[in-house]
DNA sequence: AAGTTTTAGTTGACAGCGTCAACAATATTT
DNA sequence: AAATATTGTTGACGCTGTCAACTAAAACTT
């Protein structure tokens, strides 16, 4: 294989990689072109063909990439005793990666995939961060013997809340909808509290109920 | 101006909008190419920027009749008594016309707009869809004598979730996720309830303290 | 070790794209 | 009626992704 004595020789398909991700990082998928890559790296037009049979599947690498680091920052979040403590981190983190990688963000979760079915690899990794938000959930549903499928319910409700604050905050139109600056600010913190309330407001409606007769 | 007095003397101006919506509503916007849309209508490849001085300001245009008929859908919903009623009317219709027009809903919120402020008619019709759901929550804080401010930011978590939840399920990865598709069937639904909790929660928090003393 | 095949690069070509420039015909204005 | 503006045309340029043919070196076979 790779007699590995002597200095690292040029992995150009790797190197195609990450100057593919530093185009898109600093001028957006849609400048992204081969022969741009090509000439970065200072090799002929094709000589990226050799390694990816076609724009689509390196841009499908340098997503499936991008997983990988998501699933590795979600991961990588303080360890919590209680499920909601640990919810609560793994929100921050997730928003916080989400705001601080806006163009990987956008690559991930706003980009027209290529086809799914030629890439699965991609497929493997988007569900590996998923897995994360749903493991961390779970030990919160263990305890009230709750199904699987409540558990998938509510974290798509929290993925796609904080997905949608993620997106909007960073989409140009919350510049121009007159919505004060101090709201934008808090409107992360906000959403997470909004989540808080709603997957523990079983316990406060039980609460309540018990007190007194159902209202209205 | 236009004499009128004989049949439409074919407005390519228009028929560019039309026919462009049409290439996008089939094969999806990277498809959509001025001289395709030119060859459909007939007319030499050159002809359309006679009326439009890029791609780009034909796609801002489609954009912004996309948000025009967005708003024209939000605001058909029932006429309502109550604010609750309401908000969750408004949240069906979202979410019915996210669903069953998956490219133009893409289109609007998925698209990386052309330059901001070469387009402020696009960002006036963006805003107007925006305002209708910040309509919708003013009745509910006048009751509650809140600030301006409040409404913006229960309204940004309101948008964030229903945009999470289309979003999310649009994306091709839903099919890959080992979520059941009864928990996929029903995530809509779902989450517009746990928006409802969210948003409701401190009457019920207010109930509870009132009756007992504060837990945990 | 010699011969063969596979790999990783090259150059050249093609069609499609957005867009600039120059030209023509038809409407509108003066 | 003359001048001008509008709305179309054709042609060209450089960019793109991708196919094809060629070359040199590396790896594998015998």
């Amino acid at each position: 294989m790779l007699t590995n004595n002597k200095a690292a020789p040029f992995d150009l398909k790797d190197a195609c990689v990450v100057a593919a991700h530093a185009v898109i990082a600093e001028h957006g998928i849609e400048k992204l072109s081969l022969r741009d890559v090509a000439r970065k790296l200072n090799v002929s037009h094709q000589a990226p063909y050799k390694h990816y049979p076609s724009r689509d599947h390196l841009l499908a690498e340098v997503i499936r990439r991008c997983f990988n680091r998501f699933t590795v920052a979600l991961n990588a979040r303080e360890t919590n005793t209680t499920a909601n403590d640990d919810m609560r981190c793994l929100g921050r983190r997730y928003l916080d990666y989400a705001l601080s990688n806006p163009l990987e963000y956008r690559l991930m979760f706003n980009t027209p995939w290529p086809d799914v079915e030629a890439h699965p690899d991609l497929v493997v990794d988007a569900r590996h961060s998923f897995n994360v938000l749903r493991l961390a959930l779970t030990p919160l549903y263990v305890e009230k013997n709750l199904t699987q499928d409540d558990i998938d319910a509510d974290a798509l409700f929290v993925w796609a809340s904080m997905h949608g604050i993620a997106t909007i905050l960073q989409s140009q139109v919350m510049d121009h909808l007159d919505v004060s600056q101090k709201v934008i600010e808090r409107s992360a913190a906000h959403v997470m509290q909004m989540i808080d309330r709603a997957l523990n407001v079983r316990e406060i409606v039980a609460v309540a109920e018990s007190a007194m007769p159902p209202p209205d």
